[in-house]
DNA sequence: CCCCAGTCCTGCGGGC
DNA sequence: TGCCCGCAGGACTGGG
């Protein structure tokens, strides 16, 4: 499931797009699902076709590919999409393909298994005003700690549920939310109104030490296989994850506690008892 | 403000 | 062996 880490690598994966136009844009078969695509195909070719990739940006959990004229286009993947240079797993399932003439890749995907995410355009105006201050928090790797306390010190929410809340702070999804709290040994249940100042410091620390780390290892492909990078290849974080996933599991930083599951806010949230304190 | 349930969607694995 | 159902969860919506 792509979160922050898997969507930088997607991000840097196609970075030698930059300096290529764009040719075309087609889709197959995606044109009975309205929320995937907008807006629709000929105003979307219209407003690409020709311009210049200038830069490839990313936006929370979306991949921003800026054009010369700062319209964008933006990849949003959610649970299964995928941003390739590389064909397609398969010839099933949504797709949108981009032609490019320049001197790299003449081919870029969009595929999405379950269909749940969107590749949209947005003008320099209509993105602004979409992603208005506000509407989206600062990116988790680009906050200091003062400014993480901030925005989390007013919510009575669970500190696990706050991590999830894009508004307060981008990037961050189920999965390393889990691993996050447990590198910092902080209790999934612990209200953010009661964290203490070390462990302020500590979730911090652990927010760019474990987000930094599965980006070098180009994020986490789970056993569904739902992620990979844009040339199709696994990503290799799923070997160093110390509880999502591994309920029954003891420990491997204690070595003592074992690791359970839990539900919270209709998500499951994976910790242990014995090295992540009290609510 | 907060919380919760439901929605989209497909593939997989557990249970019978 | 085959079939059904629950689960996976990011973002959003509507109701309380």
């Amino acid at each position: 499931m792509p979160e922050l880490p898997e969507v930088e690598t997607m991000r840097r994966g196609i970075l030698p797009l930059v300096g290529s136009r764009v040719v075309d844009v087609r889709l197959t078969p995606c044109e009975r699902r309205p929320i995937l695509f907008t807006p629709d195909l000929a105003t979307f070719r219209k407003q690409i076709q020709e311009k210049e990739i200038a830069q490839i940006d990313r936006l929370g959990k979306r991949v921003v590919v800026v054009l010369e004229d700062e319209g964008r286009i933006l990849f949003e993947p959610r649970m299964t999409g995928l941003v390739l240079l590389a064909d397609p797993p398969t010839q099933d399932h949504l797709r949108v393909h981009f032609s490019l003439h320049g001197t790299g890749p003449a081919d870029l995907w969009y595929w999405d298994r379950r269909g749940l995410g969107s590749v949209r355009y947005y003008s320099d105006a209509d993105y602004a005003a979409e992603f208005a201050q506000g509407k989206l928090g600062p990116d988790a790797l680009d906050v200091d700690l003062a400014e993480l306390r901030l925005r989390f010190a007013t919510s009575r929410q669970p500190i696990k549920v706050a991590l999830l809340d894009q508004k307060r702070l981008a990037g961050i999804g189920n999965l390393y939310a889990a691993e996050i709290l447990h590198r910092a040994k902080i209790h999934p249940e612990r209200t953010t109104d009661r964290l203490t100042a070390p462990q302020w410091k500590r979730l911090f620390d652990a927010m760019q030490e474990v987000l930094l780390l599965a980006i070098q290892y180009e994020g986490s492909t789970l056993g569904d296989g739902t992620y990979r990078n844009a040339l199709n290849q696994d990503g290799g974080y799923q070997n160093q994850h110390r509880v999502y996933a591994r309920a029954g599991s003891v420990c491997a930083s204690c070595g003592k506690g074992t690791i359970v599951r839990i539900v919270q806010a209709q998500r499951a949230t994976f910790f242990c008892p014995k090295c992540q304190g009290r609510k």
